[in-house]
DNA sequence: CCTTGACCTAAAGTTAGGTTTAGAAATTAC
DNA sequence: GTAATTTCTAAACCTAACTTTAGGTCAAGG
């Protein structure tokens, strides 16, 4: 029981609250990358804790997990990250919220014009910005009001 | 060519921006209830532009197609939605921009201190609370950092 | 009349982000 | 030493919101 022997995944989920299956998926994905020990088994850092909690809370704040393995990227390799580092990128996330803050912000300032009073104009309508990129479930291209080719 | 003969489903498209797809598709979920023509193919009011055009907004404001059907639900069926109509179920989405807007804004108030300072501290964290529901793609629960089970 | 384009249905495929299952091997607990 | 947990992999399944495909029917133009 040496310190150096790493978490297990179960007690990496069970200190995250992710399920083991989510985990894999993010190794999967790119997210974070454990060694094995003598059996197989993946083995964690202390550190890892807190960097799935960072893909968490970028989930949240609407990153995809490539975009989530993107921002990780940057954190040092060499190391184990400190806390300046994680500061550092999480002024992306920063950003992203900001952005997504007004966004809402202008959606909610036209409503009235919008739905509001009942005409739902398209040319006018905020929605006219497909800017939000929380969108997109389907597969295939589908744009937002306005623009209707033709008429 | 009279008025009273409707728009075909390629005509709605158009109008609207959406693939003809999606609107059978909406049709499906119960969005939208176009009448058949002698020869079986949809017709639809003009009214029903910006029925569409309101799920739309709806779907940018963070709302299931279930709950949008339920929304909609409240116009009158008797006969085409006035702009009052519209303007009264736009309070419903109103409200919800509003709790996204707070949310996210509270988010941000407490980035700071909870990546920004590199500590990543669950409990303290604004991530606690798991009250916006623009989430929840896979199946099966998830719950949000802070109460993990034990340690 | 005939061709071309729009429309029809039903079923299968797609994407993101996971979960579930099955069968086997490693660990831990007693 | 053995039983009970955990973990392993690979593949299948899940949901939401659609799209695509296949095989036909309808409608409009010339």
């Amino acid at each position: 029981m040496a310190v150096s022997e790493g978490l297990a995944i179960g007690a990496l989920a069970r200190r995250t609250g992710l399920a083991v299956s989510a985990i894999r998926y993010y190794e999967a994905q790119g997210l974070i990358a454990p060694w094995r020990n003598a059996g197989g088994q993946r083995r964690y850092q202390r550190a890892d804790i807190r960097r799935l909690s960072f893909v968490m809370i970028a989930q949240q704040f609407g990153l995809t997990l490539p975009e989530i393995r993107e921002v990780l990227s940057e954190l040092p390799g060499n190391r184990t990250p400190t806390p300046k580092d994680w500061q550092q990128i999480s002024v992306v996330l920063r950003a992203r919220l900001d952005q997504r803050i007004d966004t809402l912000i202008r959606l909610r300032d036209n409503l009235d014009g919008c739905i509001g009073c009942g005409c739902l104009s398209l040319p006018k309508c905020a929605l006219y910005n497909p800017d939000d990129r929380a969108k997109s479930h389907g597969s295939g291209p589908r744009y937002l009001m306005g623009d209707a080719p033709e008429a």
